[in-house]
Parts: structure tokens; sequence; C-alpha cells
DNA sequence: GTCCCATCGTTAGCCAAGCTAACGATCTCC
DNA sequence: GGAGATCGTTAGCTTGGCTAACGATGGGAC
């Protein structure tokens, strides 16, 4: 009894529509904290990553440069992060955290994620055991899609 | 040895970055099938939904009617959906797949979620398991998210 | 039968977030 | 010191969200 052949793309498309899902819900919550999923999600390197080019900003969420242009301006005049010069090479924009930043970061990431933390919290510890596990390989099959060079396919 | 309390909300937020780092991932597959996520997503409800209103649709995608319309027009542009009179109630507009539109569909779909089945492929026996029973629970969640009616907190 | 209201989808107009192309400023290296 | 690389921004486009307002249709109440 090998594993079911069609089975692996099943699941890889489940992930997919439950991903859509998944982020359709938690973009409600957006309302009450002002932050959007890419806000956040950027705030969120900034605090914890420390200060961070702008350049690092956007690949390490994955856009390009102009995108993050947009997304740091946004963050900036909420006062949530600041702009500064590196003073060694004046190319650079380092972004820092202010610390409203750093706190806005943890009540609204915390609210964003209330319902789904709520729904975590009905979980036995079974169900909890499975889902942290498969948070696991979500993970690694997140980290292979992004070395996979999603768009070399063309080259 | 219990549950450690700030685990769960851990989980949950560990979930919530995935979700968003695998739909960013799978952005990029767009180019190819020229169908985003809200098309697809969208296409495969009236695909295997059968003829649907537009406001049906737009229920079932949890968005807006007017962001349904623009959805819609912009699949009908590609001919992938048609718009058709409703004969009885003539005030609705149900929304039927072409041929060609059944056939994207599939080919997007499988092209989008491409990286991540390469990258379920990948998978052992065990961790194809614990992914299984993962997903599951992240499916419950969602669910369970979707009905705790996400902005009552205002009410 | 004729209003009155509910329902449906669209239009208009706003915003956020993604992209490419092009540019100015700066650094680096020869 | 000049040429070319690098960095961030600007300009301009697209898509996909939203609300408000509207026209058309349907269904009852009287």
């Amino acid at each position: 009894m090998r594993s079911r052949p069609a089975k692996r793309a099943e699941l890889a498309d489940q992930l997919h529509s439950a991903a859509i899902h998944l982020l359709r819900q938690l973009r409600k919550e957006d309302d009450a904290s002002g932050l959007s999923a890419p806000r956040l999600s950027a705030l969120s390197v900034v605090v914890f990553g420390g200060p961070v080019t702008l350049g690092q900003l956007a690949r390490a969420e994955q856009v390009r440069p102009p995108t993050m242009t947009k997304i740091v301006t946004g963050l900036e005049k909420d006062r949530l992060v600041e702009r500064k010069p590196d003073p060694n090479d004046r190319r650079l924009t380092r972004i820092v955290a202010t610390a409203k930043g750093q706190r806005i970061l943890i009540e609204g990431r915390a609210r964003r994620v209330k319902s789904l933390t709520d729904a975590v919290e009905q979980l036995n510890e079974s169900e909890l055991a499975h889902l942290d596990r498969g948070i696991q390989i979500f993970r690694k099959l997140i980290a292979a899609t992004a070395t996979k060079t999603p768009s070399d396919a063309k080259t």
C-alpha cells in the first residue's frame, strides 16, 4: 500500500485553498487595528529584525523595492517606524521601529489573529499536536517553494 | 506536563505568517496562467458549483457584490465565464463557465500550485501523514473563525 | 390594479498593494 | 577622477478590496 499518488496534489490544492480563505477571514479584523497583512508583516520584521535597510525588508517580504517603499511610507505616516539615513553609506535607508510601532505590533497582531487564536483554544491536546506538526511541514514546504526559483521555468 | 499556554497563540501566529508567505509565493506563478488567486477561486466555484448568481458567488467568496462584479467582468473579458440573465427573475445574473473556463481552471490551478505540489512530492510518508492531519485541523480552524462572526466585537 | 418596498447587480469613486521603467544620488573600483 | 554598480524613490499602471448611491425588477398590501 504505497502513498496514493493523487493524494499529494490534492493536499497541495487544499492547502492553497485553505490559505486563501484564512487570509480572507483575517482581513476582516484589519479594521480594528488599522494594520493590513503586509504592514503587519513588514512591521514584524522591523521590530524583531532590528534596523534593516529597505532593500533587505523588500527581500524579506518578497516584494519589489517600490512596493516596500509604499508600505514603509504608510507605516511612517502612522509613526510606527522611522527612516534613518545610514551614516556610512548614504544610499541606504535604515528602518527602525518606534516605541509605538513595537506596542502596536504586539496588540495588532494579537487582535488580527484573535479569532484564529480563539479557534486554536478550542482544540484538544491531540489536535494541537497534529496542528503543530502540520505547521512545521507547512513552513518547510514554503521554504522549498521559495528556493525552487518560481519563475525559472521561463528561463 | 500540560500544554504550554503560550504555545497556542504562537501556533496561530505561525499559521498566519505561513499563509501570508505561501500566497506571496504562489502569486508569482500567476504570470503564466494569467489567473490571480481571486479569479481562480471564483472560477472554481462557477465551474464546480454550476450556474450561480453573482450574489451567491460574492457570498461564497466572502466579498461584496461590487468586488465580485469586477472579478466576473475580468473573467468574462477572458471568455472564461458568461453572464446569462435569469428568465424567471430578471434581476438575477446567472454566471456559467465556458468550455475554455473549465479547461483553464484545471490547467491554471495545477500550474499555480505546481511549485507547492512539487514540494509536497518531496515529503516522505511520515511527513505526508502529518501534513494531512494538519490540514484537516487547519480547515476546521478556518470554519470556526468564519462562523465566529469576525466583526461582532464592535456590536 | 397600483403603489411601496425589498432585492439584485451595477456604477462611481476611493484606497492599498503589487508590478515595471526610469531616475537621482551615492559608492566603488580602476 | 570617471565609469559603472547599487539603492531608494517617483511615475504610472493593474487588480482587488470597500461604501454609497442608483436603476431595474419582483412581490405584497391595499
